[in-house]
RNA sequence: CGGGGUGUAGCGCAGUUUGGUAGCGCAACUGGUUUGGGACCAGUGGGCCGCGGGUUCAAAUCCUGCCACCCCGACCA
């Protein structure tokens, strides 16, 4: 491709509407363009990436056995009313209606079509196991979207989906999943970490989400350096403190004046926060949305609530709960703002951190105005309706598994992959028939790779980029090379580049000619910015047979003859192109 | 959805306080000089100043309603 005939433009400057380094490389290298809030349009540049990073998938989901469809963004209402997510889904849909009224939407995800896609097809075990994926696009209306791909409203996504005869085979399909993923994500030159998950609303038995680490990601995720304990922090299981040993103190009433907070009370009784039992007050709605019950969570002061923890041990939606004016349920279940505790409370489900019926005589609210109790232990003055972990892993907290301090990481989260057991196969009527002939429900695994997002996580890995510029890896390059001629027009570089671009192309590399009429100095900059992983400078040398030959990854340049660089050029595409 | 901010040429911005009919840099176009890391000179074109209503002889500027976009948070995977 000659550079003078494509429609290609860098910008100088940093569009205002970037805030992050991969986002202002993607609009100054001329990659994207917006179109509306979290709606982007692809530029040929970018959109041959995009296209490099779904052969990649394509190739690693064939190799797994699955088959490519396509299925319409515009799915009908019916389907969703079959698994009871029209209602459930929530603002996040984009519901349209036909011109007779009847309601669809742009596909957020495709778990019913491809359901009633098999459904009447797979009758007998010998069609399963079967697997079928698509690279469409997938709509969600987001409440905030932002960062560019990162968080877009409309996006490109590789969603496949797994049917088999039992949880068995469920999990073989799973784990080829797994590796596929992971395969993907090391060709596309991402640095990532597969993390244990929560299903969420797509529900399920298992879960897990691949990660690429970056410091503007959105999820934050736990790991450990000495074993291989690895999840988001939703997920991950905490330890709980050991038991106190010590005997039982009886029970005492101070008087705290003011001390609405953890911080407050531990100073002013000169106690450490971890002897603190700490209070939240939610309200919990039914489906319906009509409220439901009062909940108390009770967890030591110096430990954070995890919400998702929480929800799962109520067996709720994530959005059916929201904490509650303390002074306002006052009536109806004598919990008091900022001196609430696990005592004298009614009417109310009190859920208790696993830790805390081993800890002794700790202090807690009194439920009474400026006073709390020292010495409460579990079992003698309070108990709970559900004891579980509700604690979040902090950073430096001990591993679950091996016990030594974990770290914590954000990134990106470009890939999910889930266990569905039957939840779409038994309300949707997907079985077939087993070799007794009788009727079984289908085992269905999903899994989802954000094509779009992991095109722009690949930037924003610290080695694919720098201050000049994208460092595309070779995988997913544009092009794998680029001739920069410093002067078109000049007899002797023009023929030294023709033959470079003819001999590589026929070679099957990939070229990018820049024969623009551009000083030398905006060619490399571009060239620099567009992040094409190698340089071949046409120059004050051609006369002579040589050229200048530079890798984008590497700061040295090397005088070689026009045959060299070809040879040069030649090996490092083939050595790298897969990934 | 709550809080904050911004809308002026393709991009980045000034002008708004104190109303007087729109400007700078980059980009584009023409001509010339240049040519190995975002050149220089001369010239040219390009604006419903986000949209609507109001005040005024006169509005980018003041008042008012709306919209869009960005950031933080809530929400979401």
């Amino acid at each position: 491709m000659k550079l003078s005939k494509s429609f290609f433009k860098t910008l100088r400057e940093v569009p205002n509407e970037a805030e992050i380094p991969s986002h202002i490389l993607l609009l100054r290298a001329g990659m994207i363009k917006k179109t509306a809030a979290g709606i982007y349009s692809y530029m040929p540049m970018g959109w041959r990436t995009v296209r490099k990073i779904e052969q990649i998938v394509r190739e690693e989901m064939d190799a797994q056995g699955a088959q490519e469809i396509a299925t319409s963004v515009l799915q009908p209402s019916e389907l969703w009313e079959e698994s009871g997510r029209w209602a459930a889904y929530g603002p996040e849909m984009w519901r349209v209606n036909d011109r007779n009224g009847r309601p669809f939407c742009l596909g957020p995800t495709a778990e019913e079509v491809f359901t009633d896609i098999i459904r009447n097809d797979i009758s007998s075990h010998r069609q399963l196991p079967l697997m079928l994926y698509q690279i469409t696009d997938k709509f969600r209306d987001e409440a905030r979207p932002r960062y560019g791909m990162m968080r877009s409203r409309n996006f490109i996504m590789k969603d496949n989906y797994s049917f088999d005869k039992d949880p068995e085979g469920q999990d073989v399909s799973y784990r080829k999943m797994y590796e596929a993923y992971t395969n993907v994500f090391n060709r596309c030159g991402l640095t990532f970490r597969p993390v244990e998950a929560d299903n969420g609303a797509i529900g399920g038995t298992g879960s897990h989400e691949f990660t690429a680490l970056c410091e503007f990601g959105e999820s934050e995720i736990a790991y450990c350096d000495s074993c291989d304990l690895a999840a988001t922090v939703e997920k991950a299981e905490c330890v709980d403190a050991p038991a106190d040993t010590c005997e039982m103190l009886p029970l005492e009433k101070k008087l705290t004046p003011g001390t609405k907070t953890i911080e407050d009370v531990s100073n002013f009784l000169g106690i450490d926060q971890s002897k603190t039992i700490k209070a939240l007050l939610f309200i919990t709605y039914d489906e319906e949305g009509n409220e439901k019950e009062y909940v108390a969570a009770f967890i030591r002061g110096d430990r954070e609530l995890n919400m998702t923890k929480l929800v799962n041990a109520l067996g709720i939606r994530e959005f059916d709960i929201v904490f509650a004016d303390e002074d306002a349920m006052h009536e109806a279940t004598g919990c008091v703002g900022g001196f609430t505790g696990p005592m004298h409370l009614h009417d109310c489900k009190i859920v208790v951190d696993s830790e805390l019926p081993g800890l002794k005589n700790m202090c807690a609210g009194a439920c009474e105005v400026d006073h709390h109790y020292i010495n409460v232990n579990y079992g003698r003055d309070y108990t709970g309706d559900i004891i579980t972990d509700l604690k979040t892993l902090k950073e430096g907290d001990p591993c679950p598994i091996c016990g030594k301090p974990v770290k914590h990481a954000r990134g990106v989260e470009v890939g999910q992959i889930f266990k569905l057991g039957t939840k779409y196969s038994v309300p949707m009527g997907a079985v077939y028939k087993d070799e007794n002939q009788k009727e079984q429900p289908i085992w269905m695994g999903c899994y989802g790779i954000g094509i779009s997002r992991t095109f722009q996580a690949i930037i924003d890995m610290p080695r694919n980029h720098d201050d000049f510029g994208i460092i595309w890896p070779m995988s997913v390059a544009p092009y794998h090379v680029i001739i920069t001629q410093v002067k078109p027009g000049d007899a002797a570089q023009d023929e030294v580049a023709q033959k470079i671009y003819d001999e590589l192309t026929a070679a099957g590399v990939e070229v990018l000619w820049d024969d623009r009429d551009e000083r030398p100095g905006v060619k490399f900059k571009d060239a620099d910015l567009i992040g094409i992983p190698v340089r071949i400078t046409v120059g004050k040398l051609a006369p002579e047979g040589k050229v200048e030959y530079k890798l984008r990854r590497e700061a040295d340049r090397q005088e070689m003859t026009v045959e060299e660089a070809i040879k040069a050029s030649i090996d490092i595409v083939n050595r790298e192109k897969r990934g």
